[in-house]
DNA sequence: GTAATTCCTCAAGTCCACTTGAGATCAAGC
DNA sequence: GCTTGATCTCAAGTGGACTTGAGGAATTAC
């Protein structure tokens, strides 16, 4: 019971045997193989691709989560230092996510909501028409994305 | 000067010429023509194009941020009323997803950053591992993020 | 007026995140 | 033992969002 095919996890984490497998070919997950070839995964691997349909839904590129839990230990079950080291770095992502949007959502209370008629003050506005000695781009409110 | 080529827009919000040409075959801009068949902005262009660059750093699709930005006159500039109604939704997206990761990062002081050693009390863990009666996937978490 | 630049269309290519299909092997139930 | 279902590999296809390239016409700068 400790060994899980590529089908139990498919079935307990809603993702398609070929998505695991394809996730497989990025490092997200490591399994072992039986005699016969098959894949054999530990509980980990559970958590590790939770982790990974989490961080995607925010945006996160496989490259990107693979290289989070690249510090896991691929074999045998993580210790608490170890997950504790993982989410730190997710933790200040979405930190760093949830204040872009509250920036975005002030700058539109006074800005596309405000329907952009007082252009002086607008920053979105601004951004895209009146800065190009700057560059170009809506940047008052991207600089403030970065981490998105 | 009311009127804008490609290449001006293009300098203004950083996107690609054919990024633009590109948006143009999803209805994110509609430009007029010159005689010599050349596009032909208007200002009002610059703010959809903004607005569609800032929503797709949200991940919304082109389609849907078309959807959005068809609520707009296409060649004339929009009035107050036009954007206010645009931005209505997109507001109530954004405080959604803010919302929803605020959700997970209360999820993962409770467990990724706990180690997940006490299984019973983690949300990701019981969503991924023991809710196998209630379909797959992490649910207990994915369900509260259906906007993003 | 001509050269350089910008723009035009249309087809094809690229990258990411997968899925689908073919053909074959492995494992489990009766 | 045999059938059925799960799994294997590898190649190719898909959809979204663009970019690149070819060949040609319009615009701008000098």
């Amino acid at each position: 019971m400790t060994q899980l095919t590529i089908g139990d996890l498919a079935a307990r984490t809603g993702l398609a045997v070929s998505a695991i497998r394809f996730y497989e070919t990025h490092g997200i997950v490591v399994p072992l193989r039986n005699a016969g070839g098959h894949r054999r995964y530990g509980r980990s691997d559970l958590r590790r691709l939770s982790f990974a349909m989490i961080a995607q839904r925010l945006g996160f590129s496989l490259a990107t989560i693979a290289a989070h839990l690249a510090g896991l230990p691929a074999h045998k079950a993580p210790s608490q230092a170890d997950w504790t080291r993982i989410s730190a770095g997710f933790r200040a992502d979405i930190d760093a996510r949830i204040a872009n949007l509250a920036a975005l959502r002030d700058s539109l209370d006074g800005c596309i909501g405000c329907g952009c008629l007082s252009l002086d003050h607008c920053a979105i506005w601004n951004a895209a028409d009146h800065c190009a000695t700057e560059g170009p781009g809506p940047r008052n409110l991207l600089r403030k994305m970065t981490v998105i």
